[in-house]
RNA sequence: GGAGAGGUGGCCGAGUGGUCGAAGGCGCUCGCCUGCUAAGCGAGUAGGGGGUGUAAAGCCUCCUCGAGGGUUCAAAUCCCUCCCUCUCCGCCA
């Protein structure tokens, strides 16, 4: 949610980024709905205030006095419902119609309205420019089974098999163990949410349509752990000087991947369920943007450090999610498609989520909303399917990266 | 799943219709005193919105005692619905 005093103090700010984005968002409905909404409340704060004072004056009376007064106050009560009544509809218009508003893209986010238009910033690595695709591989090596997930689950579930499902928990530690040396403190959250959660980091109303519900019990299951890490803070006022907070956050993903159909249908590449490990942090204002840069750095390491050849973009203000200002997805190279793919992504959301969520921070000016910014340590699936690709031998093996070695236990997979 | 208890400010905890945004305590901040990792004394200390103000301060005002609705001139206090937490029993990874 963006700072809704920006709507009297600066709207043109607020056009400027909708522009950018390509949003369909009313501004001027809504800076309209603001003005109509102030001028109520105060008509209504006025009368209250009278009826307040009245009936502190009742109470000091007794007997006909008292009587006389509490009938002369009657139409004064019911005219402070009416307004209040008229205060509380345009309130939830008013707040309805702000949770559609996306957050303002930052000055150097790239221009542009789709994943054309993300900017390189820079290529690591050499690339290989032939090899077998990762859905080959995985059958191959009889690591990944999608055949019998199929039937098991439908389209877009895969089993991970034999060294395939022990390198999934070597990457998990392997993550974690680098994020606790940075400073992070490890959690495992629910994954089954709250509505409030899912609207306070901004997927709701945006990506509803992406998200598992389970009914039932009116609970959703999250599609990162970004929803549980931001929204474990929520209500709180957080102590200046224990900021930064920086979590990593292991959790199984769910996404629905509605309107995906024929994208990615070979192999795990683009599945409804997957771990991962993400990083999550609570920051003072000031320093946000530094710790963007900090997220991406070691995001970057990671990737090398499983020498996978990545490039690093900043995307396009109109693909940018809602709640980011600015983002920046580590691509790494699939030899077997020969292009670049999204493995890890990382966003500063400035005060959006917090504002949402309501957490603050003490400070000498007075309580501020905090900034919160998420980034993917390890996709964890898409991690083992760049291994497969980048480190396959012209033997059908596949190497591990001697990083990982002391996490797998093994070096090499065989068919 | 069954039975019960309870949700009040950073924390604990009083408050069953009016002067209560709320006693008291703890914690914290500032000051005094003392001179020594303490005790004592005094003051301050919930959050949020709107208005005014160049800004800060200040001033005016409204909302918030789990959430929502209702009764009433007036609700932390009465009524209804919902949510959550805890305890015991049952079941269970």
């Amino acid at each position: 949610m963006i700072d809704p005093r920006l709507l009297r103090d600066d709207p043109e700010a607020i056009r400027t980024s909708l522009t950018r984005r390509g949003s369909k968002v009313d501004l001027d409905a809504l800076v309209a709905l603001d003005t109509e909404l102030r001028s109520a409340r105060q008509r209504a704060e006025e009368l209250r205030a009278r009826q307040k004072e009245i009936g502190r004056e009742i109470a000091g009376l007794e007997g006909e006095a008292k009587e006389a007064a509490i009938a002369g106050v009657a139409q004064l009560a019911s005219e402070v419902k009416e307004t209040t009544g008229e205060v509380d509809r345009l309130e939830s218009d008013f707040d309805m119609a702000l949770l559609e508003v996306p957050n303002l893209v930052a000055p150097d986010a790239a221009d542009g309205f789709t994943e054309e238009d993300n900017v390189e910033i820079k290529r690591v690595g050499e690339p290989l420019t032939e090899g077998a695709d990762h859905a080959t591989l995985g059958e191959k090596l009889g690591i990944v089974d999608t055949i019998r997930a199929a039937k098991v689950s439908g389209s877009r579930f895969g089993y991970l098999k034999g060294k395939g499902a022990l390198l999934e928990f070597s990457l998990v530690r392997w993550a974690m163990d680098h994020l606790v040396a940075e400073g992070f403190t490890p959690m495992v959250p629910p994954v089954l949410v709250r509505e409030e959660a899912l609207v306070g980091t901004g997927f709701f109303p945006e990506a509803r349509e992406q998200v598992y519900e389970v009914p039932r019990d009116e609970l959703f299951l999250a599609g990162t752990a970004e929803v549980p890490l931001a929204a474990y803070h929520t209500d709180e006022i957080l102590e200046g000087g224990d900021l930064p907070l920086r979590y990593a956050g292991f959790s199984t993903c769910f996404r629905r991947e509605a309107g995906t159909y024929g994208k990615d249908t070979a192999g795990i590449f683009r599945v409804h369920q997957f771990d991962k490990v993400e990083m999550f942090v609570f920051i003072d204002p000031q320093d946000s943007a530094a710790e963007h840069d900090r997220l991406l750095a070691v995001e970057e390491r990671l990737v090398g450090e499983l020498e996978i050849p990545y490039r690093v973009v900043n995307i396009a203000a109109g693909d940018l999610g809602a709640s980011a200002v600015k983002k920046y997805d580590i691509e790494a190279w699939f030899p077997g498609e020969r292009r670049y793919r999204e493995i890890t992504s990382c966003s500063n959301t400035t005060d959006f989520q917090a504002r949402r969520l309501r957490i603050r921070m003490k400070t000498d000016r007075g309580n501020e909303v905090v900034h919160t910014l998420n980034g993917t340590a390890c996709a964890v699936g898409r991690t083992i399917l760049a291994l497969l690709e980048n480190h396959q031998q012209s033997d059908g093996s596949v190497l591990i990266p001697s990083a990982l070695v002391p996490y797998t236990g093994f070096d090499v997979i065989e068919p």
